[in-house]
DNA sequence: TTGCTCCTCACGTCACGTGAGGTGGC
DNA sequence: TTGCTCCTCACGTCACGTGAGGTGGC
């Protein structure tokens, strides 16, 4: 199992888990963000020290910037990024029980559909973003010429 | 100058002002949002009736699109929002006044360049959400494609 | 006069920001 | 023991949402 705590004896390479402090650092983020995001159960720290402190692990970290991306690119609230990454686990999940047992050959290609129908509709939303933001660049290019033009007429 | 008010005398074809419910409806906001903008100086009503109702005019109303493509598209605050306004508003001021008196061709030339320069800050922020957004679309892409592979592998 | 729309408070919500006051590990 | 970081309340903020209670024009 190699299992050891993250005392003197550490040995090798397994990524060290981060404290709340620097974990926020790294993800660029707010401590009260990490604190807000495990409430709604959306990024549940790797481990938690007898005293009681926080330890977030590379893998969560990840999680986190996948919230920072939905929120900001596509203005998700946290409510809808929680579906996602429900779903998005559900996947893995499904990816990591291939030949398991337990999980029927019907069942997981209902699962696998319905993720896919998951992330085609949040494909679908991306795209009608970027052109939205596409017309939005042709609006501005437009306004910068004029300007442009009102310049050159202003020139000694 | 035209001038008439609104009562039973119109005659031609000057588009009417809408009540705050009509314009909200038609702007896609609610009405609390109106009110709110103008709070905050963003949208003044056009007219305000005797009785206090506000009217708003078909400009005000590409104003507030004009918001809420900001908000949604970019994520800007409505206080940098005012800020991308009260530049625009300046630059029509200035395309308006270009023959006009009082207005130094230097201090002209000035206005527009600040004017440029901030549409071509807009310009950039813009473009690097778009690419952004463009490397999303090809992450979802790639997890599309391994959704497909392995639903085909559940193929009868 | 009756509806409907408008008005102004004013408290609630979401996603945190920001101290207050206290505990814990190198 | 001294710092620094962590902890849990708990109130504040932004951009409105949502009634409460009252006025106004067809």
């Amino acid at each position: 199992m190699a299992a050891h705590g993250s005392g003197a004896m550490d040995t090798a390479s397994d990524p060290p888990l981060l404290n709340i402090g620097a974990a926020a650092a790294k993800a660029g983020v707010t401590e009260r963000a990490l604190r807000y995001y495990q409430e709604l159960g959306l990024v549940q720290p790797s481990a938690v020290t007898p005293g009681g402190m926080r330890r977030y692990s590379e893998e969560a970290l990840a999680r986190v910037a996948r919230i920072r991306e939905l929120q900001s690119l596509l203005g998700l609230n946290l409510e809808e990024i929680a579906v996602v990454l429900r779903s998005e686990d559900r996947a893995v999940e499904i990816r990591a029980a291939y030949y398991e047992e337990g999980v029927g050959s019907s069942e997981r290609r209902q699962l696998l559909e319905e993720s896919l129908a998951l992330t085609s509709d949040l494909r679908a939303t991306v795209e009608a973003k970027r052109a939205g933001l596409g017309e939005f660049l042709k609006d501005l290019d437009g306004r910068i010429t004029r300007i442009q033009a009102a310049l050159s007429g202003t020139e000694p």
